[in-house]
DNA sequence: CAGCATCCGGCTCGATACTG
DNA sequence: CAGTATCGAGCCGGATGCTG
């Protein structure tokens, strides 16, 4: 494991700017939640609005379009009255997608953990 | 896996802010780079931000000190002279390490990919 | 329905200077 | 060495109103 790792770590130190360009991805509030609610399949813009709750408008389209744009998103335009949009995953997205699952499962399962280290360390460093 | 993933989606779209919450340490544009490099083994402040290359002292400072916060991070103080400090992962951030190296290692295989479709849209939307 | 344009407040972050 | 303090710019992101 060592080994691993430590090719990671030059990576980030030899050229931190391209992998954390293309980390910036995760790194956004909602992409992690956008990418795992696209996931289902195709979905149109209002159920992903509604999916994520707490996205305004504006940020979900910004997000979208970034998405897009970095060939993680595939967005279909249905010429249709109403209009209808919908957005799936890449296949170089649902590779993503893997991480990001193991990413909030990871979440989950430690939140209690987490929520009991910032207590203890209020109350510690509340001197 | 379409189980998996609905699962995660609901977590999700029920309760979005604790997930998220306990994501953002991902989402910080610092955090990956400094729980990689922590990885390590003790690291010292200077060294990590060294490391890290492109963060200010502050920022390292700040995020070092919520990734301690959350238990993620254990601080080590080592009363000498000139002081000396070493940072290592906890075992919760040791998993959470291995997640995110398969998120770097997409982010390096897929980096051209990524550029290659960004410059597409670039082109095509430039109508 | 699926956006885009505009305004604007807040918080993040970097630069700089100082300390135990 | 390992931080802390302060200040100010800039971008992020929310609210609102308008279109095809």
């Amino acid at each position: 494991m060592s080994q691993s790792h430590t090719r990671v770590a030059e990576a980030l130190r030899d050229e931190a700017c391209p992998v954390t360009e293309v980390l910036d991805h995760v790194a956004g509030k909602w992409s992690i939640g956008i990418l795992i609610a696209a996931a289902h399949g195709p979905v149109r813009f209002t159920e992903l609005e509604r999916a994520i709750k707490g996205i305004s408008r504006r940020m979900l389209t910004l997000n979208l379009r970034r998405l897009e744009r970095d060939g993680l998103l595939i967005r279909t335009v249905h010429p249709t009255v109403p209009p209808k949009v919908e957005y799936s995953l890449t296949p170089m997205a649902r590779e993503l997608h893997a991480c990001l699952t193991g990413l909030v499962g990871w979440a989950e399962s430690h939140r209690p953990a987490i929520a009991r280290a910032r207590a203890a360390y209020d109350a510690t460093a509340r001197t």
